[in-house]
DNA sequence: TAGTGCTAGTCTCTTTTTGATACCAACAAT
DNA sequence: ATTGTTGGTATCAAAAAGAGACTAGCACTA
């Protein structure tokens, strides 16, 4: 089933056939590098939920350094992701927002998200398992 | 939408509410810190149509080093989404296939793939108007 | 009025991660 | 005897990420 998804697309002649899986031809890797950050997931899933603040997004992932969350959203932007608004408060503050683009990428990927809560434990397991074995 | 299923998961009590999304309490992030690197998501795609083997693997994605596919391979099996087997042929092959816990992940995310490559236009679109405004 | 804190960042330095290249041993074919 | 193939590892350079100090303008406080 996953694997006629597949072949679906590879009939239709879209891009990524193993031909074509270079970087620069792909567009899927093209667009999948972006998101596929440390950061991007967490940023979107949050703003998914509402719009946020630059110190705010730096509360919430309390892990995440200014510089990475200053490059990321702006990367985030730059993709069409999430957009930006400056209010002339004192001292200034700056709004992030999802965009349409960005709720229509969050759709599939949030279904990622929840298979990543949903299967954790079974990731655990695996590693364990993985570890005790030969090559830990 | 996507931000009832967002709800949906947090009154559930899942992990990831704002409280925990610090690294080593939110599995959503122990999950995807691993699916989320350059070359994993594009060796899943592989696996995902068939087995492979490493040299092939390598061939397929020309632009990949042995060292990082040796490692990212080994990231997958280690989380239990790939399987390696040692065929003792002269020279010895190695042979990756997808487990079931891989296929299992594989299909939300395939559907991110799917996207990339339906939206690639839009993202585009968006780069380049970044770029022409302000901050370029 | 001097001190402290808030805002959203930037700048610099160090550490970690990644990439490029060379190398390995055993065997097959030329 | 040289070359090619297998699936890697070892080493070093380059790129990316993290840690911390620093900025400016204003508000609040002592």
């Amino acid at each position: 089933m996953v694997i006629h998804l597949m072949e679906k697309r590879m009939l239709a002649g879209q891009e990524c056939d193993t031909q074509t899986w270079d970087m620069g031809n792909c567009p899927v890797r093209d667009v999948l590098d972006r998101i596929a950050g440390k950061w991007s997931t967490l940023l979107l899933e949050a703003l998914a939920h509402k719009p946020y603040r630059f110190g705010e997004l730096r509360r919430l992932v309390p892990d995440i350094s200014q510089r990475m969350l200053t490059q990321t959203l702006r990367d985030l932007q730059r993709d069409g992701y999430i957009e930006r608004e400056v209010f002339p408060t004192k001292p200034p503050s700056v709004e992030y927002r999802m965009t349409e683009l960005g709720r229509s990428l969050f759709e599939p990927l949030s279904k990622v998200l929840l298979w990543a809560g949903e299967n954790h434990a079974s990731v655990k397991a695996a590693r364990v398992k993985f570890d005790d074995s030969d090559l830990g």
